[in-house]
DNA sequence: ACGATCGCTTTACATTGTCAAGAGGCAGGA
DNA sequence: TCCTGCCTCTTGACAATGTAAAGCGATCGT
């Protein structure tokens, strides 16, 4: 039994993504809940295995038992925010779905930066903690898929004539461009440029204005 | 004696910069060297000083004699890489001064993600391992210095008439971009895409493509 | 010649991640 | 009813880690 604890319920849900939600037992909840707690504010990578049982109040043999291992644990909050960026990015699209083409992608873009910011722990997880989810290509699926509305909703606007130009490489601009953002925000390293504010978190303004510009310059 | 070791190098040197190959003796070296190539395979974040310390050929304790912690050695790292970005960006853009404007904005963009694929666990020091460096500000200040190049050279171009619009938002455009191109090619995360090629890192094409859109969509 | 500093090691300790072996409870079947 | 198995979680142990303190030889300034 190496890691087959949360293999097993990646591959059980109906979908690729309630994996980490689907049976929860209060302890495995708990552990999530301690780990995302943490982790927001010392990063993914520098929480301990018994200090997230600590917070939870659980043994420190708790996290294995659900988890398999520490890596296993960050796959499976990764899951978790992979179901919750989903959830929140068709929530978001269904919202703007009257709004003019450019329009739909700023807010887009958007609301991936404002999920970063608003989830930390579930983006480092996903995004920037590759090392722990190294061999689990189910991981790497379900990354994908969760980025499959993004592009789906270029290929609309650009069908609907509101843009032009290669699809697939505006995708890539916003992609790269939104994980810019958000890395650096999530990081705090955006704080020493001029026009940002400093504070807890950067101003959606700020990445409005960077996001914005973007989009009114496609072709 | 905390972290008076780094402490005093950091600031000893004549620029900010000379930080980390100021004054070098061999094991310092031989660590920061058996530091990069482990972090290059594993990440930064998944180094432990013992491995780095055995890969040199040292006793265990040498890193922490020489850096003072972990998280000095890591921000050894962060300094030496930011010299190293330093100087090739400054060679680039020499090299490239006579290039029209826009031109020289491709190729600085490429050169900032370039570095990031040569010198992978440089990046990663520099740029995403920010909990070790918490509460040094003179990392802060020299991060924001090695940036400095690129926002002359949106200011210089700007005021030739090559481009217009708002100069600080070009440069935080190009900054975030960069930045996230960058992260997501060292993580391998870049892969899945269509028109991204598999291999081991990236090829400067799609790099290119994608920032050569960006710069040639500016107002 | 001699103390001080540099470069590094040895020893020691608290803490971490992981594994094996349970303990207690709840379900269902005989 | 009792037995069996599973599910949740703990206890105990082990190797490995990060850090601190003390020490040791060489080199250097005085």
């Amino acid at each position: 039994m190496t890691e087959t604890a949360n293999a097993a319920v990646a591959t059980t849900g109906t979908s690729v993504m309630d994996a980490a939600q689907g049976t929860g037992s209060p302890g495995r909840a708990a552990l999530l809940r301690a780990l995302e707690e943490l982790a927001r504010e010392q990063g993914v990578s520098n929480v301990g295995l018994r200090e997230v049982a600590r917070h939870a109040g659980l043994s420190h043999a708790a996290p294995t038992h659900f988890f398999g291992s520490r890596d296993g644990m960050i796959r499976a909050l990764a899951f978790e925010g992979l179901q919750l960026l989903d959830d929140e990015l068709c929530v978001a699209q269904e919202r703007d779905a009257q709004l003019p083409g450019r329009e739909r992608l700023v807010s887009d873009a958007m609301e991936f930066v404002a999920f970063a910011q608003r989830h930390p722990a579930h983006f480092d997880a996903i995004f920037r903690t590759p090392s722990a989810a190294a061999g689990d290509d189910s991981l790497d699926r379900a990354r994908r898929a969760a980025l499959d509305g993004l592009r789906a909703l270029v290929m609309e606007v650009h069908a609907a004539g509101d843009i032009s130009g290669d699809v697939e490489t505006v995708f890539l601009q916003l992609c790269t461009l939104s994980h810019g953002i958000a890395s650096l925000a999530v990081d705090g390293l955006l704080k020493g440029f001029d026009k940002v504010p400093e504070g807890p978190n950067v101003s959606a303004e700020v990445v409005e204005r960077i996001i914005r510009a973007q989009v009114a310059q496609l072709p």
